[in-house]
DNA sequence: CTCCTACATCGACGGATGTCGATCCAAAGT
DNA sequence: ACTTTGGATCGACATCCGTCGATGTAGGAG
């Protein structure tokens, strides 16, 4: 109990709005944090991982699938999912059964963003 | 202990090319490891400020001037630019008794090319 | 040589993170 | 109705991370 309600990533959640250029004006604490929450969910390999396969997908993927091929337990690719869903780079769609990823293209450029404005400033 | 081994996190200073494009063709474990090593540099927003500081200045700045901005303790900044330095994305110069980190621009850059569509090629 | 300053490193601590197996839940099929 | 199946959540655990204060170390100033 208790920890439940855990809004872990509650503070990385707008996907485009929160790119702040990172080399740009001064960035206060509550966008360096946003920018952190943006990079965290990118910082273990099995997410990267994950949207890569996502994106070489093209279209949307089911969990069982990407279990598959990662080679994690189930609760654990949920686990990873989730944070990734929490930070706006995938989105879900649940058809029956199924849940369906698939990559946030714009949510993904969005973050190129972060660098490219102020290093050719 | 002698001086001291700057090869510290010696997996994750390769800037550029660790750059697999994060949407490109399969991504190994072992470049998914370099991908997330380097987005695990830029996931606490500390070290984010700490980027976006070097980053206006455009020069290079001394350790006390941004243990004095950032309001940490001083031991905790070198924590974080040593992060920042093994990922390759600061540079590190001694001057005397100073020690002047600047933002390695083309490091930086280079990160941006990990969300390029890999198609470009 | 002695002291001071700037920085790195250490020891410790609390909190977050990644992982698994187990459990719960809802939709589909029988 | 019962069973099965896909997926989210939980409990527990080991590890990692960020922070501080304290200590170590080397360069300059006196």
């Amino acid at each position: 109990m208790t920890k439940m309600g855990i809004r872990t990533q509650a503070l990385a959640v707008r996907p485009a709005s929160c790119c702040v250029p990172i080399a740009g004006p001064d960035v206060g604490p509550g966008e360096a944090e946003a920018a952190a929450g943006l990079f965290r969910a990118l910082a273990d390999p099995n997410r990267v991982r994950l949207v890569n396969m996502l994106a070489n997908a093209g279209d949307a993927v089911c969990v069982c699938d990407l279990t598959e091929r990662i080679g994690l337990s189930q609760g654990t690719v949920s686990f990873h999912l989730k944070k990734l869903f929490g930070s706006g780079l995938i989105d879900r769609e649940q058809r029956g059964t199924w849940a369906y990823y698939s990559l946030n293209r714009a949510a993904l450029a969005s973050v190129a963003d972060v660098f490219v404005e102020g290093v050719s400033r």
